[in-house]
DNA sequence: CGCGACGTTGATTTGCCTCAACGATTGTGG
DNA sequence: CCACAATCGTTGAGGCAAATCAACGTCGCG
């Protein structure tokens, strides 16, 4: 059953009737995304939260220079959104492209509508997980203030190393806010040094 | 009554009953802050949350190299917490302190999951509150990667000309991570320019 | 008054970017 | 299946943004 990861999901966030979980989880449509699929391009309004079941993405902002910006990698049971369009029904900044060939279990807007005003536990869930991600952003911002590149990368192959390990050097840069040629330097001395 | 503003922003976010408004404000209590006061130190847990109704704060970390680094400000109408000290009851890494003799909203972490429990709205409520914060500490991060620290400065004081002007140039480059040398010579700049 | 915090400035250094070039790998269409 | 294009990682030269360090006058406050 493509939803036994969801269900599994849920149930670390918060305790939940059997009932309720299927009643979610039956909103949820999987669906095979193959690589290099846009999600979601900016200028589109978000219609949809994602849960990925398995595979890899990349969420990303093109600039005013016209470089593009990874905000966020999105791999196995992990959300897929942009969730001020989606919520504010505007139109995105962010795009969301399939790095890989994935599944995921997509839930439209309406769909989840519905959800939050006939299965009340869903506010609960849904603000446990922002909750969550927030302390996220928070701690990568102070990890941006505090650290150096060098140590950003660190953190992030030691943290995720099943993330990073499907990445090319160019998307981890983008992701650490560096130039993937100083990316290279960077392992060069981490090279040298070991 | 000190409520009232509490009241107005929580209906500024969801529709909700009168009675269940009451309940809720009920369990804040005000207090007056002098200047300089930490409502909470690194390694403390985070026993409250707080809603400011007037005066300002600054939340900071101290980094490895002894530096404060100022996370965010906190003025009227905003809120006052260590979410992740105080949800996961874990010693906190953060320092609040008020910039000048203030007047907060505090509710306690046992009166507040009460309230979770016995005013089901208040997921709602928290909910939207938190998804409104993911975005805007994402937007943020977006610029700390897109825009040069000029940039960042004109932004932040066009953004909040009201809390800017109630900082010193050193707690405004501390938030936006450089140095207070670098933002006299940016400030320079913009003199001589126009 | 004197002290400490502040904003400013200059000289120097450093972290990281830009641009350009190269071989290696991957993928794709003929 | 191979040839070609595209993308990748790497490297070097040079440049720029921002940090560091040190010094100075100013201001508010005890």
């Amino acid at each position: 059953m493509p939803q036994d990861r969801l269900k599994e999901h849920i149930r670390g966030i918060i305790q939940i009737p059997e009932a309720d979980l299927e009643a979610i989880c039956a909103c949820f449509q999987p669906q095979t995304v193959e690589k290099g699929t846009f999600l979601l391009r900016h200028g589109q309004i978000c219609n949809f939260e994602g849960f990925v079941l398995e595979g890899c993405f990349r969420t990303f902002i093109i600039d005013e220079a016209g470089r593009e910006n990874i905000l966020h990698f999105s791999v196995r049971d992990w959300w897929l959104m942009d969730i001020d369009s989606f919520m504010n029904r505007r139109p995105s900044d962010l795009n969301i492209q399939a790095l890989e060939t994935s599944k995921v279990l997509l839930i439209s807007q309406s769909d989840k509508q519905s959800l939050y005003q006939e299965v009340p536990i869903v506010e609960k869930l849904f603000r446990g997980m922002f909750q969550k991600a927030l302390v996220a952003w928070q701690r990568r911002l102070i990890r941006n203030h505090c650290l150096t590149a060098k140590e950003r990368y660190h953190h992030f192959i030691n943290t995720y190393p099943e993330i990073s390990s499907k990445l090319t050097d160019r998307q981890i840069a983008s992701y650490l806010g560096i130039t993937h040629e100083f990316l290279s330097k960077i392992k060069r001395e981490i090279r040298t040094r070991t």
